[in-house]
RNA sequence: GCGUCCGUAGCUCAGUUGGAUAGAGCAUCUGCCUUCUAAGCAGGUGGUCGCGCGUUCGAAUCGCGCCGGACGCACCA
């Protein structure tokens, strides 16, 4: 937030833009510092609107005009009358209390997709000013199977590096894996006295897993086995050469699994640096912190506390107790001598800043940690203050993934989903669905269109509601392939393949010709695209990008049922008809893979 | 107790600086396959946006208070 002043957005920028909207936008933001002088025009935007008020439409003036106590439709018309949008416009016009609509020409619209047609744009820009974006996601657990929460991570994530990329930005994926902890006695200790080698070559994840389980049960049951499994973790923190081998064999058997999930989903991390990397700072992070007097010793921990400055209510580190506010510090060195979580995450914070310079750092974790981040960033922008200011620091919630019951999704016998189970069953269940629709097509074709449909189908649902809401997770909805899905999404596309199989002549860079509503209705829609992956980059929300491509396949049904185009009366409206094919087809394609979605040419 | 998020159609959910008559899918009802894939399209039914007060030209959106739900509240992440 705070540095963004002086960020202003030089006009020329927009200008160059080969959108519509944003020259409007531009030139509107120019007429407005005519008129008003002093006025921050980043807030003056130009959005689509209800088409019966036009194709755009800005409602800023009307803000503008309020905080300066003006009357809004006169601004509107000292506004209007320095607003030079005539080659992209039909006359702007001021309605209700001082919106301005602008309807495009229809050669402005016209030559919009015949630029995109002749390859020179897809309906959006690359950043005018590239960010170095971190984006922390995904984080399993090592010796752990990787389960049905973590697609959540994974999917917005990744959808969010995608997104972030197209538009030009330098993004830097980082898996910060859960490689370290006091887990790792336990895994130690069953790994040399019960571990099952065949087992561990058959699913090397289950038999940890299984150690990990039987130990546990022993330490609850036995203090005595929790003090071997405790000494055994003292071992491997001291750097003991036999417990060091073993543990990171453990961690290279969990990354083959999450390469095989990551594989199949099509993720890719610019780095896995797990916890474990940043061992060797943290005892320099707490002790930089006691110095500075930021952190201080309580019951034998170290934490750092309040300082007062702000009200007890918005305090994050006090919390209310029986109507008591007590402290609630963020702990970064345990009283017996351990650190947790904070403290490494301040060491990775301090890190990625050295190392990379980002502008922004975007943590996908689930929501309940929210809390955590609070105290995190607070700690950080009293430890470091200035590298603070340069960076924005932020934690993309996301919400629980429930069953048809309302709770947390689990199996039929209560156990947690795994990833990989979970993966089968959609391409499973997309088999029998593909086998039934398209019983024509060989078998190896029906497999591939059913993977790609039932990982887009998990995918897009999981992508498709707000992500801060729970969503209840349900194959038949996902699957039942109608509505607003992936599958409907990747038929629109197979769809408009399946005419170009057909056409056996056809010029993609054919004249642009626009006269039929839904040729209309479509290329305006078209030209939307580029506004929607700014708001997902923007707002780190990729189902707006879902909901955009819903109403492009929509769109697009809609002038297929109406425009025939091979069947089209003469040759110039077949060909811009196969345009504006070929253009929906490109937007599809690239709006899904940015949602990490595939397609496929036929299903 | 305190904090965070949430409460929108029968069900599941959208709702992009506060913006014009609140949208979609499912379900339900009515039409449409001798024309490019009907996994589709066109249309109908269905909502005092939990309740109340307030701010505003304008509130699902912002503020306050209730009611209901989920989650979180030092030495696990």
């Amino acid at each position: 937030m705070a540095n963004k002043i002086g960020n202003f957005q030089p006009s020329t920028c927009n200008l160059a833009s080969v959108l519509p909207h944003k020259q409007i936008e531009s030139a509107l933001q120019a007429a407005v510092r005519g008129a008003l002088s002093d006025a921050d025009v980043s807030a003056v935007l130009v959005r689509p609107c209800d088409p019966k008020f036009g194709d755009y439409q800005s409602n800023a003036l009307m803000s503008l005009a309020k905080a300066r106590k003006l009357n809004p439709r006169q601004l509107a018309i000292d506004v209007l009358a320095k607003l030079e949008v005539s080659a992209v416009c039909e006359k702007v016009e001021i309605a209700g209390a001082g919106f301005l609509n602008f309807r495009l020409k229809d050669a402005a619209l016209t030559e919009t997709l015949q630029s995109a047609a002749n390859g020179a744009h897809l309906f959006f820009d690359k950043a005018d000013r590239p960010k170095t974006v971190v984006v922390d996601f995904s984080s399993p657990n090592v010796a752990k199977p990787m389960h049905v929460g973590h697609i959540r991570s994974t999917g917005i994530g990744d959808a969010l590096q995608r997104t972030l990329r197209l538009l030009g930005h330098q993004v830097i994926s980082d898996n910060h894996i859960g490689d370290w902890g006091t887990q790792f006695g336990k895994l130690l200790l069953g790994w040399k006295q019960i571990l099952n080698r065949a087992e561990l070559e058959r699913d090397a994840i289950a038999e940890l897993e299984r150690l990990y389980k039987v130990i546990n049960t022993d330490c609850d049951a036995n203090p005595a086995r929790l003090e071997e499994a405790k000494s055994e973790l003292v071992k491997l923190q001291a750097g003991d050469a036999g417990n060091t081998a073993i543990w990171k064999e453990m961690i290279a058997l969990s990354q083959k699994q999450f390469d095989t999930i990551y594989g199949r989903l099509g993720v890719q991390f610019d780095f896995t640096l797990g916890e474990s990397f940043y061992n060797p700072w943290l005892g320099a992070v707490v002790a930089d912190l006691l110095t500075r007097g930021i952190a201080r010793e309580s019951e034998g921990a170290v934490g750092v506390f309040s300082d007062g400055s702000v009200p007890p209510k918005e305090d994050v580190f006090l919390v209310n107790r029986d109507g008591e506010w007590v402290p609630d510090p963020a702990l970064v060195r345990k009283s017996d001598g351990g650190f947790n979580y904070t403290t490494t995450d301040l060491a990775t914070i301090d890190y990625r800043l050295k190392t990379w310079s980002p502008d922004e750092i975007v943590y996908v974790v689930d929501d309940r940690q929210s809390s955590h981040f609070k105290k995190l960033f607070a700690t950080f922008a009293r430890w470091q203050p200035d590298a603070a200011k340069k960076v924005k620091l932020v934690h993309v919630g996301f919400g629980k993934i429930m069953g048809d019951d309302g709770k947390p999704f689990k199996t039929r016998s209560g156990d947690t989903v795994k990833l990989g189970d979970l993966l089968d069953e959609a391409e499973e269940r997309a088999l029998k669905i593909v086998a039934e629709k398209s019983p024509e097509l060989p078998e190896t074709q029906r497999q591939e269109i059913a993977r790609v449909i039932g990982l887009g189908a998990v995918k897009y649902a999981d992508l498709l509601p707000n992500r801060q809401s729970d969503y209840i997770f349900s194959w038949n909805k996902m699957l039942a392939l109608q509505g607003n899905t992936a599958p409907y999404l990747q038929y629109a596309y197979a769809r408009i393949k399946s005419i170009f199989r057909k056409a056996e002549t056809g010029n993609l860079k054919a004249e642009i010709k626009l006269a039929a509503n839904e040729e209309l209705t479509l290329a305006k829609h078209l030209l939307n695209f580029g506004l929607t992956l700014e708001a997902v980059a923007e707002e780190l929300r990729p189902n707006y990008l879902c909901n955009y491509l819903f109403e492009l396949a929509g769109k697009f049904t809609s002038f297929y049922e109406n425009c025939p185009v091979l069947k089209a009366g003469d040759e110039a409206t077949r060909n811009a008809r196969l345009a504006l094919c070929g253009l929906t087809a490109q937007v599809l394609k690239q709006g899904l893979e940015a949602l990490g979605i595939e397609v496929v040419e036929q299903m």
